[in-house]
DNA sequence: GCTTGGAATTGGAACGTTCCAGATTTAGCG
DNA sequence: CGCTAAATCTGGAACGTTCCAATTCCAAGC
């Protein structure tokens, strides 16, 4: 097997120099048309393939983007994530998507990894617990960074924070809620303390708070099976519940189904999120809705703005959600 | 703001040359302990961050190896794509994760995109159509890659295949069910025509066959919408189903909930793939369970044991599935 | 003190691209 | 036809690392 060609085979081959060639291969304005179609049909021909590495050494500008999710298993990252991919490869930037599972320190590794691979951006969703040696790691290699759908670093500017308003989705579920009639209204799941968990329940509390009533909360993981064992917990005069995330409310959902007790009727539920699966179980579960997809595009599109031309996004930013009613809620059948 | 510093300034500092410097960066024994620990300091001092770009330039092997997936949102991609990250990051290396979304065209972009950035291996569960371009290319790189979970490209050995032995698994459901006492067994979900939908089904042809039994088959697209619809379908003899994969057999869940239906008695029903939600829902669904996490590490080892020692993967290899028996099948309560 | 051989270190070349400054060609015009 | 300006093209130099061959260092043995 043979060596690589590079450009110099190729300027060989199409009877021009290297540096037409490397002009070309940037859609330079300033090659004549046929020049580089002879150059384009010489690159066909000798089979070349671009190095990226060679040209990263003399510009560094990799058209690569770092991307560190907290939890890829997560419906909700991972919808973020292939959005967030696929908007950007369609700008030309290939993505380098790494999952930390929450795990802070490999957060880190993975954080530095990605600069040495010479990312020209990065976008995480940190893990719980210090990201400070990620964060610092990405101040000094002085790349475009945001943090989305969760904050770690405190620094305001540094790292804009870019997520949804949690708060109010949290605030229109719980009236929502109120206005189904539900007389007690509990809050379920998210690990207490953290800050989502604070923000998701913050809208609950002060709706809660505004009509009288007393809260009721349950923490814990955010998973179906918190979920699917939460209803067993629940004081009996609860009769609503406002949850962190779909999978606790889907696991609720299933906890009813288990119990027997009749969703949408006996009982009103919202979940957060409004994953794919909230329209596609039985009853369907109302959420409050966050546009991952027009999110994620939007991300892309400040981050691409950030490194390309230099355009700093507002360091903090909040898009906003929006309540879909179904039977859950409602007991009304679509 | 300054350059970034190179070897050249640790070397400076730690008072010896370049060369010891990287010496040091690949861990070398020969360098003695003191040296190694004053460059280490002198690195951190200076706030030194390797350069991958420049390594690979002199000599091209990138510890990135690229990933691609026709449907990371599907949870068992998901799940194979972050234990396999997960691996590879463990012995050092990056992993790309691109997702092609069932668009071949899209497929090839990616795997140029990937052999651009230098990616020492490949990884593709390609999707569906004429995967030709992508494999040319990569066979034009002479990269290690490999088909998992799905082949399209027909050549043996170029692109080693590995997947699980699913006409094993399908057809050990169809048993189960016949066991419990099912009449009349369908097949639920997969696109009619597909390599793997008719591997699925394959096992459970047979075993009906070999029952005397006549099979009834409904195709569709594997989600839960389509499984939620499909209970509306069935025959009113059928009994009991196996499903193409859980997503399918998770909407007919809420389907049977929807027209009150009680799994596990008045129907059977068995899934494909044993994700997690099939523990988490209610209720529990039977599934035939594809050991993803130990697939992703043997792939990943398999992999690795290919790029450094050049042991080539065996050309075709399926590992074992295993039926997890549980109330959507047998009616018994956990 | 001198030799010896292994351990430790070193300088220079090479990798494939981009960028710059200049060189060459072409086109326009009196 | 000669001149000028614009359009095109080109030959180094540079990027930061690794690899190789060569050199220096050091301790042990005589």
């Amino acid at each position: 097997m043979t060596r690589r060609p590079t450009i110099l085979d190729v300027a060989a081959l199409a009877g021009v120099s290297k540096s037409t060639v490397s002009l070309v291969l940037q859609n330079s304005t300033q090659v004549k048309a046929e020049t580089r179609d002879a150059v384009r049909a010489a690159m066909i021909e000798i089979g070349y393939v671009y190095n990226r590495a060679a040209a990263q050494m003399r510009s560094p500008s990799a058209g690569l983007v770092g991307l560190v999710i907290n939890d890829l298993r997560n419906p909700f990252f991972t919808e973020f994530a292939t959005v967030l991919q696929m908007t950007l490869a369609a700008k030309g930037y290939a993505t380098v998507i790494a999952n930390s599972d929450e795990d802070a320190d490999l957060q880190a590794k993975l954080v530095g990894s990605m600069i040495e691979h010479g990312v020209s951006a990065l976008v995480v969703s940190p893990a719980y617990g210090d990201g400070g040696d990620a964060f610092d790691q990405i101040e000094r290699a002085g790349i475009p960074a945001m943090q989305v759908l969760r904050k770690t670093d405190p620094r305001t500017g540094l790292f804009p924070f870019s997520s949804f308003d949690y708060a109010a989705g949290s605030a229109r579920a719980t009236r929502h809620l109120m206005n189904q009639g539900a007389q007690r209204i509990a809050f379920v799941g998210g690990l207490e303390g953290r800050a989502i968990t604070e923000e998701r329940k913050s809208g609950y509390l002060a709706e809660i708070k505004r009509a009288g009533a007393e809260p009721f909360s349950l923490h814990g993981r955010s998973s179906r099976g918190f979920g699917l064992d939460a209803v067993d917990q629940l004081p009996d005069d609860v009769d609503a519940a406002v949850c962190f995330n779909d999978l606790v409310a889907l696991g609720m959902l299933s906890g009813f189904a288990r119990i027997g007790r009749n969703l949408g009727q006996d009982f009103r539920l919202v979940g957060f999120d409004d994953i794919e699966d909230c329209a596609q179980v039985w009853p369907q579960l109302s959420s409050v809705a966050c546009d991952i997809d027009g999110f994620a595009r939007a991300t892309a599109d400040g981050l691409l703005a950030w490194m390309r031309d230099g355009v700093t996004p507002p360091p903090e930013h909040r898009a906003p959600v929006e309540l879909i009613a179904r039977t859950s809620s409602t007991g009304r059948m679509p």
